[in-house]
DNA sequence: ATGAAAGCGCTAACAC
DNA sequence: GTGTTAGCGCTTTCAT
């Protein structure tokens, strides 16, 4: 097994002093740049790795920005994900990643991890259930910025990145609407989420708007699954009254909920139209393929990275900026386009 | 801004060392119980924090593990680590988790962070085009472990952690034909994968078996992407003699396929059988239902990282295992099952 | 342009 | 059961 080279290895090589050796590592503009080149060389030809962990005790920083999402395998986490690291790739810092799996404690827990690592910034989305702030309280009182992106939380200070969910709604039903819907089933995840909640806001404002009544018996919370889009069928094959048109706030629970209906006999659109959320990729699989609104998670990723950085570099605050809202767009498909409209 | 807190602080503020400080904060045996209460306290009212880097820096590991994969966002992958996750969580380890977005430019940079980053070992399973493990041999000569699971690369020592791909593309060709399909197109990702090769051995086993010629003409390479997926259709369009059976490496590209397939007008499975690889959660949206191979994901993270963690506790040689083959299974669903058949 | 030296916070060998 | 002390590898202030 190979010893570790440390600059002191190099340094007694070259006959140059420990402090030379790093300098020229770190590209330090006082340093000859003859003397960098054989320094590098000979780093290079020993095998040399810089000690993160001495580093990093030293400076007393790490360079690190810590994420938390509630998941790691939907098509919008992945994308915001690989905006983040299109923008962290381009400057000297590194990315950690974790997921709450929807799941407060976990969150609770993975907030500490980060906390512990000394992240220098952190960038979350909340969990199903969080409903409060006080595990990020530990980064407010050490001044470590904190941003928070789509599923966001009240808070005094910093930043929060989303997309005008009241108005994606709103758009999202008063295209049902329009297509001739008269009992709209909202179909949610947990309304203490901002992203559902102001869904539901966008919801009734459409409603409202075009003089139909609001019933609380048509919006059906659930946790989003899969297996929810199924049990959402179930049920709407029991109501007595059906709905003619179904908003879910999810992609991937409105193709089960759509497929799982068509099982049952139901027309798609012209029984029920349908309108998800997020176009994931799966939206253009399904038949008919499924209206959704279009979200720019690169974009979302790549501003929340971008802004963090800017932040820790001096060159924005953070705490003084507020909330940065994103366009988003309503993709119209078959799955809502009835025959009988315009 | 409140002031970081050492061991020295709450030596001091106690009358005791840091020694003690630290021994007791680390559970040390030989430390009175009664002080290590009243150090904890201390440090949970002083708001201490462990320095991981002071820390590693001393004790010369890190605990941490490396885990490097194609890509988080397909079902497949959050299966997997979620099960790394799972045992990782019960051990005194953590993870740390990238992405090589399938180009192997990436996953050297990401082997190199994980080098200098340090991590006590690392999980791979290897991009699309990677075809060497040139990026690796740091590790193997620094002794790191080193362990390769679903899409490994051939390497002298260490473990990989499989299912018999040959096998499963043996069931799903097998089966196909048994559906009365004779000329089968098997829609594959770049054969230098084992994943991909491996279930073309099974695929030409299976035609040999059954009397079946091999022609070069019924292999599609491709990326396995939704694109590729409505591509393949394309191609298919315009074949002179259409398969009337596809085999696709991948649930993604082949629901894609398939509904490419459906909008040119042809009839799944009586035009066209298709069978997939993964048990993707939406091979059960898609109309009809994709057959395809189950593939214990879970249980394959969970197996990786606790032979890892078991190596570095020296209570496992992985050197000296060679290969760990998980068992995979055909579900047979409606896009298979020609009514003809019996 | 380079060097000497101190110290980041922790742990572990050795002492008592 | 607890204390003393040295050192992990790096950066940086202060010298020259």
């Amino acid at each position: 097994m190979e010893k570790e080279i440390t600059i002191y290895d190099i340094a007694k090589l070259l006959n140059l002093s420990p402090a030379t050796v790093s300098r020229a590592l770190n590209d330090h503009p006082a340093i000859n740049s003859n003397t960098k080149s054989v320094i590098a060389a000979k780093a290079k030809e020993m095998g040399y790795r810089s000690n993160t962990f001495a580093s990093n005790l030293r400076r007393q920083r790490t360079d690190t920005i810590g994420v938390i999402v509630p998941r790691l395998n939907s098509h919008f986490m992945s994308t915001v994900l690989a905006g983040m690291e299109k923008v962290v790739n381009k400057s000297s810092y590194n990315l950690i990643i974790s997921q709450s799996l929807e799941s407060v404690k976990k969150e609770i827990a993975n907030a500490k991890t980060m906390f512990n690592s000394r992240v220098d910034g952190l960038l979350v989305s909340v969990a199903y259930d969080t409903d409060n702030t006080d595990h990020f309280d530990a980064f407010v009182k050490r001044g470590i910025p904190l941003l928070f992106f789509d599923r966001v939380l009240e808070h005094k200070q910093g930043t929060s990145i989303i997309i005008d969910n009241t108005k994606a709604g709103y758009e999202a039903v008063s295209h049902l609407i329009e297509q001739g819907c008269r009992r709209i089933l909202y179909i949610t995840g947990n309304l203490k989420r901002n992203v559902y909640a102001d869904r539901l806001k966008g919801y009734r404002l459409a409603l409202l708007e075009h003089g139909l009544p609001y019933l609380d018996e048509l919006v059906m919370v659930t946790d989003l699954s899969q297996e929810a889009g199924i049990e959402a069928a179930r049920l709407i094959q029991r109501m007595d009254k059906k709905p003619d048109g179904l908003f879910i706030a999810n992609d991937l629970c409105a193709v089960s909920c759509m497929s799982a209906l068509r099982k049952n006999g139901f027309s798609i659109p012209d029984d029920i139209a349908v309108v998800g959320f997020n176009n994931d990729p799966v939206s253009v699989v399904i038949e008919p393929n499924l209206t959704t609104i279009d979200y720019p998670g690169e974009k979302m990723g790549e501003i929340a990275a971008q802004s963090l950085i800017n932040h820790l570099n001096g060159s924005l605050d953070i705490q003084n900026t507020n909330t940065i809202i994103l366009h988003s767009e309503l993709l119209i498909r078959q799955s809502s386009v009835k025959k009988g409209a315009n």
